[in-house]
DNA sequence: AAGTAATCGAGACGGTACGTCATGTCTTAGC
DNA sequence: GCTAAGACATGACGTACCGTCTCGATTACTT
């Protein structure tokens, strides 16, 4: 198996093309930081002509949207079981998925570019927390409905404060304490029983 | 008062272009974006040469972490007195100055472009949040010492508890409830009488 | 006639631009001299980015190499008639060109050059002086052999001897005197008849 | 015998300064070339201030003529004894001075130097090449009126005739051949007996 | 002996150009 | 109509020198 560059689609989309641009932007960011993540990178590392990137997305930004949300189906799924625990066994993994897991390096680079760039905070949210936040409000939602918690906060702040924690422990470098979480979890979200 | 456009100082620093930098990386901040702020703008909205800034900052980031850490003393101040009350006007304080002031704004885009780069972390690290952490959980052991308050978690997940999710909100630009800092305040510091 | 600044060549190189390049970096040898034929300034008056010099030039003296060769061949063509008398005018042409033309002022800014910088007096060798010395010993050795001239020299000393004071005095700003090329011509050249 | 750095002078110029700046010149030159002496350069070099190199001489190329000027004193005489003999042998010094010895590289930069900046040539001209020209005529007035030549040509124009090929082939780096330097005493300058 | 003046080293300053890199737009040619 | 390839104008990067300047010290002439 020497080269097989790649079979050419001719008229339709490329979906190898596409493919490879979402891992090389993926293994960039991961390898050599968020700095190193010119298009001009991705190009080369995925083997695809600038004007193919240029072509199926606005930015680098958008690239790694795609990934992070294919990753996030993948292995941050919110549960849909509603007990106590199920909700505690979520903020657990989320805190791993964002210290260990390069896409939750993607997630902070995200939001981290949001800080620089008003498109960036604006497709991120519509895409990703918003989606998210929603289905969390309705798994927080079903809990208090099945009478599994009793939160001393409104649903919205009460995920801030849940999740705030969390990304800045990460976004600071900080270890994320098992002990925050149980005393965030007790205090606030008053698991009955 | 003919024209006198600057004093040269001759053989020492000069102080007037170090301010005149120092403001004109916040002006453009705030006005343009962190994508806006590069050393050339600086150094034209500062009427200063490019190798003046060279020579006296490794980066554009060291510029705003001085800009940060001068206005973080005249207008972030860790309040000396450790009663309950000053504590939690010392939080309100955070969160105006991370949504409203342009200082916050310089916080938040050193926090974020330190996910790009690990050298601006570590030093937003060492010269911002190891000092100030320092400065805080002495407010705290104060509080505690004078029975003020009876904390439900260490001091540094405590504090991590805390601005946590005022820096997440100011990152994902939703609003900083009143009510989130209350029940925050309430159910972890937990202030006595 | 609207517009049009240049049509873009897209994936070939841009003969315009490369047209441009040329005749920028000669009008600012003339006009401002070789102080002033910076890499930047070529740029500006061609109205080419400078990477598209770069891309192509390896310095600013190949540059003024291609329009030198261009200019020489239009210019200064080495006669194909060997009879004594077009050698003498040959020489005159040379001491015109040396002194009046400005694709002279080109010659004698790279010979200067080649005196400050090694790359550049290997490659003014190689690609111009080497050349054109070979086709001038051809045509002595032609003239010789019909019997039109009998030197007193080995044909490159000859040459060198021929040369060597007219370029000398363009290099000093002297005046080259026809006499001068008369007795040079007559005393070491010896046109028989 | 520590460290001794130089006795300050005081309220007069620094003879020690003025030699270091003089020898730190010419030592960049031979050894590094003309592209790399810089002013600054030259200051490090000398172990002296900036401001004491522009005190004392308008730029580097004055710099470099006093250092030739002192060394074309010392070591390229124009001789005092007008046989053709001793005349041919300043030939012969010219040659080696110009092609071997570190002073001759100076002149050669000067000349060249003179081809990019008007100033140079002007400069040159003044105060080297006019002075040498003057000796060189008188000494061949001298050998003329002595009956130990014969030119067939003006003196300028001889002059012209004989240096020109000598410098021609040191700035294209051929060798300076001895059969060349006998054939032009013997067909320009007639040597009588 | 005290004051004046010029020199020196050091080095900051506003500039200009360097050569490199990534941007996003474009054209070509092949499938 | 997609693709790989890559030229192009733009503009920032960080570095090196330019020539001017100001400083504080040193030393020699004046009075």
């Amino acid at each position: 198996m020497p080269a097989s560059p790649r079979v050419r689609s001719g008229n339709r989309r490329d979906e190898a093309a596409r493919l490879a641009v979402l891992h090389a932007a993926d293994d960039l960011l991961v390898s050599h930081g968020f700095a190193a993540l010119t298009i001009e990178a991705i190009a080369r590392e995925a083997g695809v002509a600038k004007q193919t990137i240029y072509r199926w997305w606005p930015s680098k930004v958008e690239i790694l949207l795609d990934t992070l949300i294919g990753d996030t189906v993948k292995r941050l799924r919110v549960p849909e079981d509603s007990s106590a625990d199920s909700l505690r066994g979520y903020l657990v993994t989320f805190a791993r998925f964002v210290t260990e897991d390069p896409a939750g390096k993607v997630f902070l680079a995200l939001l981290a570019q949001g800080q620089h760039d008003p498109a960036t905070a604006e497709s991120l949210r519509k895409r990703y927390l918003v989606p998210r936040r929603i289905l969390e409000r309705e798994l927080l939602a079903r809990a208090v409905a099945a009478g599994e918690i009793a939160p001393v906060l409104g649903l919205d702040a009460l995920l801030d404060a849940l999740f705030g924690p969390i990304v800045y422990c990460a976004l600071t470098g900080s270890v994320v304490n098992a002990e925050l979480i149980d005393a965030l979890f007790m205090s606030l979200v008053r698991p009955c029983g």
